[in-house]
DNA sequence: TCAAGAAAAACGAGGGGTCGCTCTTTTTAT
DNA sequence: ATAAAAAGAGCGACCCCTCGTTTTTCTTGA
């Protein structure tokens, strides 16, 4: 029987993605030690190990956290709700930061890749359904207007990536080109 | 002494550059070591630091030649070069990756950035030529006009460089939702 | 012959991961 | 009820290995 409740379990672990996520963030996977997540999440190293068991693991799971939820954010707003998105990330340059290092290191780590795909899978088809939304079609009825809304999800999630790619390297960007350009895509 | 020619000299550095992009591409900077490199290239350990000072000079001079010679690329193109730039992108899915990994790098790394900033800039500078060029304007006629084409070339750059980064994770992209993508932003 | 350039060995630092220990909490036997 | 015992949670020193770099040794062509 447990001794600490599981809330406090998963507390402790979230805990250390935390620390995790904030070092990735400004000093990538690689520069980052575990010392680093040590120190950071206030534990030590004997208790990290108690609820990862590598370093890996722990990056996966900042992977995982990351890009999960953005398709619940997308789908429940509005139908404009995208736009509004973008604006919401560039508010926050070490997250542009930390998804730059996550698309790097799934470049060349198949598994990583492998979420990430997923992830983007599920973004493409929660965008999808809004651009069928905002011309007031369903899905399913049209096999064309399906495929279409399909070619500007990928060309509409690509952007706002791009945009956060941006972000990253640069610091700070006027969204307005973006979003001028997301209408377009949209509406083309 | 064996003393040879600069352009054998010149010819060695290079061929250091290439096998060290060569793995940079497929494992990313972190997980290549000075020995993958050394292997790689043919040459020795000595001979290695003969030529570069450490390894951080070798990911910068790969990093400069990764993205300098891109804008030139451009406008000897045609008019619509760009769009054909795009299918040879997609060929090259290493490049792609080590795209993906020189930006990752540059989010964390100031004198990266810097360098990265630089040539982003020279390629919007490039495009939004091109795009000038498209509607039949002159560059310095009219400010508003300018000052839309810069707008159009920073969302067309990031989008080419989104879809980079999704053939860089994924594989293989259809690129014809990217093509429509970036007419629908030239001609907003 | 001799110096320049390449190869190879060696080094120090720092990395991730392990192990035995302590302390606290829960169980159990009297 | 209470003390002994068991088990979980956390700790931090330590191990071994790999890395980037330096130093030493060998080759070679003028």
């Amino acid at each position: 029987m447990p001794k600490v409740s599981q809330a406090h379990l998963d507390a402790r672990r979230q805990q250390i993605i935390d620390a995790a996520r904030a070092r990735f963030a400004t000093h990538g996977f690689a520069r980052t030690s575990m010392a680093d997540i040590v120190t950071g999440s206030g534990l030590s190293n004997g208790a990290i190990y108690r609820y990862f068991t590598s370093k890996e693991e722990i990056v996966v799971a900042v992977c995982e956290q990351a890009g999960d939820g953005l398709p619940q954010e997308l789908t429940t707003e509005a139908v404009n709700g995208f736009l509004e998105h973008i604006r919401t990330l560039a508010r926050d340059a070490d997250h542009a930061r930390l998804v730059a290092q996550i698309y790097a290191e799934a470049a060349v780590s198949p598994p990583l890749a492998a979420l990430v795909r997923d992830q983007l899978a599920a973004l493409r088809a929660a965008v999808a359904e809004l651009v069928l939304a905002r011309r007031g079609l369903d899905r399913g009825r049209d096999r064309d207007r399906d495929r279409d809304a399909e070619r500007v999800a990928e060309a509409f999630v690509a952007l706002c990536a791009g945009y956060n790619q941006q972000l990253a390297i640069r610091g700070d960007v006027d969204p307005a080109p973006y979003t001028a350009a997301l209408m377009a895509i949209v509406e083309e």
